[in-house]
DNA sequence: AAATGACCGAATGGACAAAATGGTCATTTG
DNA sequence: CAAATGACCATTTTGTCCATTCGGTCATTT
């Protein structure tokens, strides 16, 4: 068969965008790295938009994998939640495509990349969720409302790893799975 | 006594800084409306930014006292906490100000006023945390970096204010006192 | 049937002039 | 003479062309 053009576009547009952001890749530039038509690109994927989602769509199975070989089912609940948050959270902010990404859309705000990194976030979320629903159905922690719980685990993650840091000294990667012990397993109450 | 041209001046920016946003408000349009020469807000404040600062300390006063309102003695801890973080975040998003320049940090991002909105949040951060000081004193909760704990919760609020709700229904007041007390306080652990 | 690049309307951005703004200061005022 | 003022200045911001570029299409080629 001939050259798999298909992988050779999302290759080249995952690279671009990595290297020179969203807005700044035109579809000729991809075109020309994947040693393809311009109008080729177009029989494969509606727009350039489109073509970002299915990027990042590879994207979230791959970190959905990190995540999982981060974790160790002999572990209990909250160290594995605190590895899974972790790994993830290192995952995005490491790999140059989503840091990129991230970074454009704080400063010029670009809503079709804001689209698809929210759905990065619903992506992780869901994550999470599912294996909180496992530990509550295991007796591991209470039940709660697994989507608040989520939503509310990332968000303190994220505030504790990247807010943090805008004015304090960084948290260690152990300090932070300490104080996720401490407020979201044990509590503060006497 | 001549009419007080410091208060006047503060009046009139204020108005104005609620009504078209700090980079929106010219000094000129401030003097007018304060009936002064323009030259005579000079020999008030340092400059536009000094305005503005000045406007936000007094504001975090009677925030401080909203809150400090909010609280009763005789509640526990928990209560009180989140009696006084739901009052400074409707505060927050009711008065015309903070939500005006809340709204301008967002879409233009001007520094003079993301500067002085840090300001606004370290002192609410600071309130929280006095509080947790005294309630680990007097024993109501395990001892803990109070610094991180307020912190964290201001971030825990505002996520479950403002930021569920641009995916999800509102929580109401009690649901969200109720996630506080079981997240901070008692800890998802069976 | 699949691939392509010339082509199109829309969006972008650089150049430059005009207008507006924050801040100063010599002059006026009470 | 101290406090107040508004004309004035340097700097930004805004508005306006216009040339270029870009995303997307489609008639033509492979």
């Amino acid at each position: 068969m001939t050259i798999d053009r298909k992988r050779q576009i999302i290759e080249a547009a995952a690279q671009s965008f990595s290297q020179f952001g969203y807005k700044a890749t035109t579809m000729e530039q991809i075109a020309k790295l994947a040693n393809v038509g311009k109008g080729t690109i177009y029989t494969f994927f509606k727009n350039k938009e489109d073509l970002l989602d299915e990027i990042i769509s590879s994207l979230i199975v791959e970190i959905k994998e990190s995540a999982k070989q981060a974790m160790d089912p002999h572990l209990p609940f909250s160290e594995n939640v605190h590895r899974a948050l972790y790994r993830i959270l290192e995952f995005r902010q490491q790999h140059q495509l989503t840091a990129k990404l991230l970074q454009e859309v704080r400063s010029i705000g670009t809503s079709a990349v804001q689209e698809v990194l929210k759905k990065l976030d619903r992506a992780i979320i869901d994550f999470i969720r599912e294996k909180i629903d496992i530990a509550i159905r295991k007796g591991e922690i209470r039940p709660c409302d697994s989507e608040i719980t989520a939503f509310l685990m990332l968000k303190a993650y994220i505030a504790l790893i990247v807010d943090w840091e805008k004015d304090h000294e960084p948290l260690s990667k152990e300090k932070i799975a300490e104080l996720f012990e401490l407020y979201f397993l044990k509590g503060l109450s006497n």
